[in-house]
RNA sequence: GUGGGAGUAGCUCAACUGGCAGAGCACCGGACUGUGGCUCCGGACGUUGUGGGUUCGAUUCCCAUCUCCCACCCCA
């Protein structure tokens, strides 16, 4: 049996209606702060991974889908070309090739698949799902302004509230600006020196690679060690630091919870100063719902203009996962099943279903082989609010046989009444996919 | 990429130390020729993840492999 590959799944009904609510939330609120879709292709030049996301990062390092494409000949070498393993460098890139700033501030949202051949495990696919956004402009738009962060910060957890997600955490932090890293890296490295010996194995071995990762650290010996070490917070040049204050005001003063973390490190090369994460309990190891951060300078960095920029990706397989239960996944109900009864019928059931289609009422069409007993069952069993039987003596009579499956009332009524009285009963009852949440 | 756990019917799970692969739910049919839900009766259900090995005999033991789950690495 050939089976979907190794962390990739299929999303079947009715959770599908889930995926759906929560993109039509995320468009809903998204167009709230007047942002509009962008969508990009699916696979990139392997270039544009390398140069924005960084060359020594893990994704590029060891986790791209990469492969040689065809030359036009035979014979001709073709260009290299990744799947994409996230979704703003193409961003970008369509912001500089259209030159987007000739349009001003741009909010730009997305959504769709990302690849990354990790191992996976909860939460975590070989394909998986991302609902992001970016603001980006020139600096005249006002794209560097910390009000633009909190806008953004903010957004995020009114997308949250709105899903019925509770108990989530916004972690802030500053990472600076490519000058404060440097400093505060070799600050960290002195720092480290004396007292990477007492800890673990994999501070050890972070301490060569990327000693910012020595934060993300979690045996409780090392703590101490760790507590004591310099912090980015102190390396925060004035601007960045005023900029930082500044998105920390506008928070409070929109009454946005957050929590300062300057353990917090944000895996990619292009980040600069605002860097954050949403995370949920009950996620398992993966707790980060989300993620995200300023790159002011990755624009320039990919041969564009200078465009300073913020943006996020939320995990849309986690977001389902951290829904509220009662946001479990009903099957959507028929409005009406048409149970076709005898030889011929189902000529004038196909008449009839039509016309209750064209009238928006969620039809389902029987068979004229199933016994009458068989279609009630079939149409209870999935749900139907009515049942419409179309037999010899409907349709001799131009009246047909409807029936309430919930209350077994039956009623008869000619054609022309059929679509009224379904609509009249049904609409304002129909099962909604997920709850409103208040 | 590393370490650990698990794979038996569509689903949830049994099967003692190696001895005829089972139950509940779901499914199909009938009792009931044009009236569902309840009840009763019957039916179909399997390459025990896959491939090898040991054995008279393997769901059970061994090896390999695949997938999922948990953790690491890292990230959404």
């Amino acid at each position: 049996m050939i089976k979907a590959v190794r962390g990739t799944r299929d999303l079947l009904p009715p959770e599908t209606a889930l995926w759906n609510f929560v993109e039509a939330k995320a468009r809903e609120v998204f167009r709230a702060y007047n942002f509009q879709e962008i969508r990009t292709p699916v696979f990139e030049e392997t270039q544009l991974f390398a140069r924005s996301v960084g060359e020594e990062t893990d994704i590029v390092s060891k986790e791209m889908y990469t492969w040689e494409d065809r030359g036009r000949a035979q014979s001709d070498k073709g260009q290299s070309l990744t799947l994409r393993p996230e979704n703003t460098a193409g961003v970008v890139r369509a912001y500089i090739e259209h030159k987007l700033w000739e349009r001003g501030l741009q909010k730009l949202y997305y959504i769709g698949p990302q690849f990354r051949r990790e191992r996976p495990q909860k939460g975590r696919y070989r394909q998986f799902y991302q609902i992001g956004a970016e603001v980006i402009g020139p600096p005249s738009a006002g794209s560097e302004s910390p009000a633009r962060d909190a806008e953004v910060l903010e957004m995020l957890a009114t997308f949250l509230d709105r899903l019925g997600i509770t108990g989530w955490t916004l972690e802030l932090n500053s990472v600076g600006c490519p000058n404060d890293r440097a400093l505060f890296n070799e600050a960290l490295r002195k720092a480290l020196e004396p007292v990477v010996a007492k800890m673990c194995v994999d501070c050890q071995r972070r301490a060569v690679t990327n000693p910012l990762r020595v934060f993300d650290c979690k045996i409780p010996e090392d703590q101490p060690i760790i507590d004591k070490l310099p912090r980015i917070s102190q390396f925060l040049n004035q601007p960045c630091r005023q900029h930082f204050d500044e998105v920390q005001a506008i928070l409070k003063a929109t009454g946005i919870p957050f929590t300062l973390n300057d353990r917090l490190v944000r895996g990619l090369d292009y980040y600069t100063r605002t860097a954050f994460e949403f995370t949920h309990g009950g996620l398992g190891a993966q707790n980060a719902i989300l993620g995200g951060g300023r790159y002011d300078g990755l624009s320039e960095s990919l041969g564009g203009p200078q465009a300073p920029g913020i943006g996020f990706a939320i995990g849309e397989d986690r977001l389902v996962m951290s829904l509220p239960q009662s946001a479990n996944a009903v099957a959507p109900q028929p409005d009406v099943y048409i149970a076709p009864l005898g030889a011929g019928m189902n000529r004038e059931a196909a008449r009839l279903a039509r016309e209750l289609r064209g009238e928006d009422i969620v039809t389902e069409l029987g068979d004229e082989s199933f016994r009458l007993k068989k279609s009630l069952e079939t149409a209870s069993k999935m749900g139907a609010r009515f049942a419409l039987i179309v037999g010899e003596n409907e349709v001799k009579a131009g009246s047909f046989a409807l029936k309430n499956l919930a209350s077994g009332e039956q009623t008869s009524a000619p054609r022309a009444e059929l679509a009224r009285m379904i609509r009249n009963s049904v609409i304002a009852s129909r099962v909604q996919i997920a709850p409103e949440n208040k």
